[in-house]
DNA sequence: ATGAAAGCGCTAACAC
DNA sequence: GTGTTAGCGCTTTCAT
């Protein structure tokens, strides 16, 4: 016939009839209650593995009114943003810092707009202690609609300068300042950018972090004819390199907001016949084995990115602790890997 | 007064109410039961929607005895098989598969041994409803560990020829034919190859693929001494090209079976004065956009990655619908992706 | 410090 | 077809 229901796992009842004790025990066993004498914690325990036993986690969200789950949120407007090793971080550092928690780790991709009011009513319904948010574009309404709804989140990432909600961001800034400073202490005077999206708050911090390596060696601010924008791809970098170079056939350096962007810089600026570094450095932001591969003397900044995802999964641990903490927001260091060509 | 443990959230029972219905016509509703009159499962579904209902999970997983989740487990032995885009491909891909249904995509990375006795406990106690499992190594017991517990499984690839577990696997051998093929079909006569470690059934596939391509054009099988062992990295691929040039000074083609590689082998073959494609010809496997930068021309063999992702999540529910069903096997082609160098 | 008992919200058997 | 009811395995008062 069919077996139903029992799943032939022990449950706490048959630990608690075992161990001689009652079921109120063993649940303060388990979720290690301090009201407990030691020697029957001792008898449970034994009771426990003798058994086997693993606690039923839809039992006890159920009962406990929580799910012992947080989900990774990657909203999909930007496929291209992903196509690095970035996410494959992301994931790693995240899944890594939770790893001796017992909380379950979801993936959500959301593409549509009809998913993302999926999210929110799921969201909505406590399916999730917690969010983790990455990749939030400018103006995403998402991080405050979940902030409405009470349920701790946290940012990879964030949309402004003075964003509410809690964030593990890397400085983009100070990164951008190391990268051209690194360009401007070998003499070079001619440095041009390639930025990012400029609606990404990560793309104008890297902006302004030029523009104030800029100012500090020349007292100004740099002309705006050394900035062309691109959008994260290697297309993007190769036509604002282009540009740049129309603009400047004297450009003697080029510091590219991402890596993908400076191997399309790259390619454009050999293309023009340009030797790399002789006639013109380049400088990368994120450090992936794509751009290294385009030039492998390439300089870039590096970004923390799986310690980003672990500083995420820490920080929406604590705040599941500490329901009433002050939302937290952390700001990792960037690091300037040189190699030959910058 | 007596409002306690609560979430404010809408139970089965209010709707219920509202909908002037028992709970069990609710569930039968929300679970799509044939057994409801029309007009009374449109009064529930109005109810539904003005309360704004969502299932709790926990209790539904409790009742029913099914998570409506699956893992998607990635043993992480090998970290280097995955800094490509393999793994965001592949996430990308079954997470799409999932998309329409209302399962949740647990993702789970097994580092220690520790971690995977943990998952195992985890599965035996039937907290997912399913797995799917990528980069199976070699001898890896899992996949039986999980047969035995009788927990439907799907493999990203397999163990060896005939692998008893469900999986999804690309074309290698095929793959690797075309590659060789492209390549003595312009002429190519002196093809060397560099594979994968040779306990992963994909490196042995690839190799495969290369022998008969070769015994295809000279009649017998290629000599041991035009094929080097690497083991998927880039240093591997850089070695092991070294070893063929000296061995084989006068090759003019390699077949790389991992596009890291290829770009090892580029980089060698450049090093070495070698001219690409004029002196030798490389291809590679995987269509990676870090081989792609070491050399825009560079042909490779496409596995359709993200395709292989959506496909074992197909798998994988079908099996859940059908607990008895046979398990399936099936092998997605590649496809040669021609360009200038190959 | 520990046992007893009342749910948590749902599914599935069973009646009608 | 639809209502009723008994659990699913755990947490959490409330007594003791």
């Amino acid at each position: 016939m069919v077996v139903k229901g029992r799943t032939g796992q022990p449950t706490l009842e048959e630990v608690a009839a075992l161990a001689g004790v009652g079921r109120g025990t063993v649940s303060r066993v388990i979720n290690n209650s301090p009201r407990v004498k030691d020697s029957t914690r001792a008898l449970v325990e034994q009771a426990i593995s003798q058994l086997g036993y693993v606690p039923n986690r839809a039992a006890r969200a159920l009962a406990g009114s929580r799910t012992d789950a947080v989900a990774l949120v990657i909203p999909e407007n930007e496929k291209k943003f992903f196509a690095e090793p970035y996410f494959s971080d992301i994931v790693h550092g995240v899944a890594d810092g939770l790893a001796d928690t017992d909380m379950q780790l979801l993936l959500t991709f959301l593409r549509t707009e009809s998913e993302r009011r999926r999210f929110l009513q799921y969201a909505g319904a406590r399916r999730v202690d917690g969010v983790l948010l990455v990749s939030v574009h400018g103006s995403d309404p998402l991080p405050d609609l979940l902030a409405e709804i009470g349920l701790p989140t946290v940012l990879g990432g964030r949309r402004s300068g003075d964003e509410p909600v809690a964030y593990v961001d890397a400085d983009n800034a100070g990164g951008a300042r190391s990268a051209v400073g690194h360009l401007t202490a070998s003499g070079r005077r001619a440095v041009a950018t390639v930025t990012g999206p400029l609606d990404m708050y990560v793309a104008q911090s890297r902006l302004r972090g030029y523009e104030e390596a800029v100012r500090a060696v020349s007292g100004s601010a740099p002309d705006p004819s050394w900035i062309a924008n691109g959008d994260f791809t290697e297309e993007g970098g190769r036509r604002a390199t282009a540009e740049l170079l129309a603009r400047h056939p004297d450009l003697d350096a080029v510091f590219a907001a991402s890596d993908v962007m400076a191997a399309g810089a790259l390619h454009t600026l050999r293309a023009a016949g340009r030797r790399i570094p002789e006639d013109v450095a380049v400088v990368g932001f994120d450090d992936s084995p794509i751009a290294r591969h385009t030039d492998p003397r390439l300089t870039s900044v590096r970004q923390p990115v799986e310690e980003m995802g672990r500083t995420m999964a820490r920080v929406l641990l604590t705040a599941l602790g500490e329901p009433e903490s002050a939302r937290q927001h952390v700001v990792l260091p960037t690091e300037l890997v040189r190699r030959a060509s910058g």
